[in-house]
DNA sequence: CTAAATTTAATTGTTTACAATTTAAAGCCG
DNA sequence: CGGCTTTAAATTGTAAACAATTAAATTTAG
C-alpha cells in the first residue's frame, strides 16, 4: 500500500464483514421462502404482522428501519399477492393500516419451520456463543440507531 | 401469537439484527463518502483497488460476494467517474481488468479519514469487545459462504 | 483438430434501499 | 375560523442486489 493505514484494509472493517455476513445469511432464506412465495423483506413484514396484526405503515418501518419510501412498494407486491390488506384508517385518514389475509395467517404455519433451516447453518456455533453474538449485533443497532 | 413459536420472533432471529445492523452502518458513511462522490458498493470496490490494482472482476466479486450482474454497473459508474478504466484482459479476452486511473489513485488519500470517522461511533465499545466481535462476523461469514 | 463443455462478463428483469419531493390530512395558534 | 406547521404515506429518481439468460472466448475430450 501507498499509504500506511491498515484501516484501509477490507478485513480490518466493522461494516463490511456486516454487509456480506447480512447477504449471505439472506442469501439462505430464498429457498424456503421461494416457497412461501415471500422475498426476505416481505417475510420480514409477515413476521411483524404474525405478531401485531394492524400495524401503520410507519409503525412496521419503525421495527424494520425502513421508511415509506421502501415499504410502500413491499407492502403493494404484499397485497397484490393477496397476503395483506392495506386500508387508510378512519380515525386519522393519514394512516394507512395493514392487516394479514386468511391466506397471510395461514402462511405462519408454513413459516415455522424456517428458523430451524436456518439455525442448522449455524450448528457448528455453541448455543452460548451465538446467543451473546446476537446480543452484541442488538447492542450495535442501539449504538448506530440514532 | 397464535403459533407458540418464538423463533418467528423478529428479536429472536440473527439475520434480521445483521441486516438492520449493516444498513444503519452504511448509512453513516453516507455522509463522508459523498464528499468523495462514492456510495458504500463503489467504496468498497476503491478499499480493493487500493489494495491491489489491475484485478479481474470476478477476482473483485470473489472479495466482496457479488457477482457480475451487481459488479459491472458499479464499475461503469466508477468508470464514468473517472476513478477507474475497464480493460479486456490481452491474455484473455472473456476478462476485464480494472484499473485506478490517476484521480482514483488520489482518493485514496482523501478516504483515509473515514474509517476513524466510523469508529469513532462506537467509542461506547471497548476495543477488544469490538476485535472479538469483528471475529464473529467474519467467522459467521466463513460458516455460511459455501 | 474440432465439437462440447466451461469460464467470464454483460444483459435483462424484478425487487429492494433510500434521498428528496409531493400530497393530503391533522394539529396548532392567533 | 384560517393560515402554519407537522405528520403519514406515496412518488420520483438513482443505485444496488441477484436470478436467469446470453454472448464470446477458452479449455477440454474425443
Amino acid at each position: 500500500m501507498s499509504i500506511s493505514d491498515d484501516s484501509l484494509l477490507l478485513k480490518n472493517q466493522v461494516c463490511f464483514p456486516l454487509y456480506a455476513a447480512s447477504r449471505i445469511l439472506i442469501q439462505a432464506y430464498r429457498e424456503p421462502l421461494e416457497e412461501l412465495g415471500l422475498t426476505y423483506p416481505q417475510y420480514l413484514v409477515m413476521l411483524i404482522l404474525w405478531e401485531k396484526d394492524g400495524l401503520t405503515v410507519s409503525q412496521i418501518g419503525e421495527k424494520l428501519f425502513l421508511d415509506s419510501g421502501t415499504l410502500t412498494p413491499v407492502l403493494k407486491r404484499l397485497e397484490a399477492n393477496n397476503f395483506i390488506k392495506r386500508n387508510r384508517s378512519d380515525k386519522d385518514e393519514r394512516k394507512v393500516e395493514i392487516e394479514l389475509t386468511y391466506p397471510g395467517k395461514s402462511l405462519q404455519a408454513k413459516a415455522t419451520p424456517i428458523p430451524e433451516k436456518i439455525h442448522s447453518l449455524l450448528n457448528q456455533w455453541e448455543e452460548g456463543e451465538l446467543s451473546l453474538f446476537k446480543i452484541q449485533v442488538n447492542k450495535l443497532i442501539e449504538t448506530l440507531k440514532h
